[in-house]
DNA sequence: GCATTGACCCGTC
DNA sequence: TGACGGGCCAATG
């Protein structure tokens, strides 16, 4: 694997109980901004050892269909956290401005 | 080493 | 938290 996602790996292992990061915002800590599409390559493919239910997009919306997990159990593991998860349809927002992490 | 692939982002309408 | 189009760039085969 290359530095990006060791990199990624370790920035999205930061992000707090009760706060969620865009895949933008990893992509930016690692040092570059345009490369938020990687993210979602390194959660799809390794996964199981980080908090992955924090990372979302930028408009607060779960962004996953049905991958190892599906997106309601994101919900609810959020919502475990004290996150608040609004359902609307099949799809899942977070409040970004109350719960965006800030490095 | 080239072409394709995304759990995306941003400007614009 | 519209919808749409174009652009990004590391990873993968």
């Amino acid at each position: 694997m290359g530095n990006f996602s060791s990199r990624a790996k370790q920035k999205i292992s930061l992000i707090p109980k009760g706060k969620v990061a865009t895949y933008g915002q990893i992509a930016a800590l690692c040092g570059s901004p345009r490369s938020a599409r990687m993210i979602g390559q390194i959660l799809a493919r390794s996964a199981a050892d980080l908090p992955w239910q924090r990372v979302i997009n930028s408009a607060g919306r779960i962004s996953i269909v049905n991958f190892s997990y599906p997106a309601s159990m994101q919900a609810k593991l959020l919502d475990q956290e004290g996150i608040e998860v609004k359902q609307k349809g099949s799809e899942y927002f977070v409040d970004l401005g109350k719960y965006l992490w800030q490095p």
